[in-house]
Parts: C-alpha cells; sequence; structure tokens
DNA sequence: ATTCACTCTAAAGTCGGCTTGAGAGTCAAC
DNA sequence: GTTGACTCTCAAGCCGACTTTAGAGTGAAT
C-alpha cells in the first residue's frame, strides 16, 4: 500500500516524537484510537506523520481531564463526518464548570485557613490553643 | 471503654450520616484513616460522633482532588501536635495552580474551537470545506 | 425459635490506563 | 553469522479506591 516505507513511522518513532511509551501507544490501539495505517509482513506497525499530531491531541485532551472513552466518541464524530467541535466544546465547558468548583470550593478551605491561622495565633498569645488544634477538620461540616 | 453504647455510632449510623458506603468507611480503617473508637465483644465497631466530621472532612477533601495519602498525611500531622494548616495550605495552592493550568489550558481550546467554527463556517459559504473537517487536532501541537 | 437486618473477616473482583514479562521474530551493521 | 536494537503477541501485573462475594456471627423483635 504505502509507497514508500520512508515516509512512515514505526512505533518507537512515533513514540520518541510524542514522548508517549511505545506500551501506551498499542494500548491506544486496543481500545480503537489510533491505528496505524498499515503494517508489513512482519506485522510491524507503521503510522502517518499526522498520528504524531493525533497522538499528541490525545495526550493533551488527557492532560485536561478527559478520558480515553470521552476523547474516542470526539474521534468518532469526526469519523463519521461531523464536525466535532459542539459536542468538543460541551465537553469543554462541563470541564471548566467541574474546575471553576473545584477552584471555588479550594479557594473557601484556603480561606477558613487562613481565618484559622489568625485565630489559632491570637489564641497562642492569650496561651489556650490546646483544644482545637486546627479548626479545619471541625468546619468541614459540607 | 465506653460509658455507654448509645453514645456511639455503628458503622451503619456513620455511613448513614456522612453519605460514604460501609465498604469505603472499612477500607479507610484499612489504611489507616479512620479508627473506631472500640469494638465490643462481637468486634463491632463503635465510632464518636466527631468521626462524622472526620469522614465528611476526608469526603470533602477528595472531592477537591486530595488523594486518601495526602490527607493522610495531613491528618498525621494533626495528631503530632503540629498544626497541619501550613501543609493543608501548601496543597491546596499547589492544587489551585494545577486546576488554574487546567482551566487555561481548556480556555485555550475552547477559544480555538470558537475560532475554528467561525473559520469553518466562512469557508462553507465559501463552499471549500473538504479537507480540514475540525481544525481542532491539527491544532494539537503542544 | 425463628426471622431479619446488621455486623464481621478475608479474599477476590472492578475500572481506567497503562506497564511488565516472557518468548519469539526482524533487521541493519559488523 | 552473530550481535544488538527494535518489533511482535499474549498474558499478567499494578495503582488507587473501592465494591462484591462468601460464609459466619450478632442482636432485637415476633
Amino acid at each position: 500500500m504505502p509507497e514508500n516505507e520512508q515516509d512512515y513511522l514505526q512505533i518507537g518513532e512515533l513514540s520518541k516524537q510524542t514522548g508517549v511509551a511505545v506500551s501506551a501507544i498499542r494500548y491506544y490501539e486496543e481500545v480503537n484510537l489510533v491505528e496505524p495505517s498499515y503494517r508489513n509482513d512482519s506485522k510491524y506497525r507503521f503510522y502517518l506523520q499526522s498520528d504524531v499530531t493525533l497522538v499528541n491531541f490525545i495526550k493533551k485532551s488527557k492532560g485536561l481531564g478527559f478520558s480515553l472513552e470521552e476523547i474516542k466518541s470526539i474521534l468518532k464524530e469526526r469519523e463519521e463526518g461531523r464536525s466535532p467541535c459542539p459536542k468538543v466544546r460541551v465537553l469543554a465547558k462541563n470541564k471548566i464548570i467541574e474546575l471553576q468548583k473545584k477552584m471555588s470550593d479550594l479557594k473557601k478551605l484556603e480561606k477558613e485557613l487562613n481565618d484559622y491561622i489568625v485565630e489559632a495565633s491570637s489564641e497562642l498569645e492569650s496561651g489556650s490553643m490546646d483544644s482545637k488544634i486546627c479548626g479545619l477538620i471541625d468546619k468541614a461540616k459540607s
């Protein structure tokens, strides 16, 4: 099929160019995320340059918190000729909302801790720090 | 040891009051996170009211993305009499930074998608959408 | 005395996302 | 023609955080 094997990457090269382990790339194939564009007689996988981009896309998306299943569904949409963008945008929006909630919760926790530290050091001065060593845990009502 | 068993919660009650599964609570004991304050002759676990707060703290922290190990280290500091706050603050700060990076990456992705959609629809009008069905993947360079 | 909900332990299973191991084939260089 | 780096498959192992299963004991009510 290929004009010329030099135009293709072997799995090790793809791994090097993306920083994704060979075993992981093989795993992506197992879950139908990345297929080599062909295999030679000795079953060696050969990839296109565009697969570098694809694997990088997977890597990036994973880093943003998408699961391989989510990534797959995006890719499937594209395969089917539909633009994946609306789907990606929904996923991205949800992820952003999720992260925003976490951040605001964390900021609340941080503020509680700051408040506590102030409290604690004034109590330290007045010499009665015994019982509530850290208000933190008692504040975890929710 | 206890004055009165009524003052204590059995594991099912603790589970109900926290919304954390019985099996999960037993697991927390296995990894030294939550110990029952005593056990009766038939090995039943009995917990203090304060363990409700503790389990809720674990639940909350987990929700914020802390691992059980991280939570344990916070709790250990407290046990050792040191105030866990500095540690918690460091962990919280790191978590916030992590989330901020993810959010900014997601926002970048979202923007790329918006840009792409504009591009795509103008290309649609001009009638040449063939090759780059979605710019998304080709933009995943990083 | 029996039913029934609850509890116990120990071990195995689950899920996602891989990695590791074993054993074998491939390929270019010396 | 052998070394060494690379590739292959298939199966098993690993991590965290649990859940599930199996079999047995407990405790209160009927």
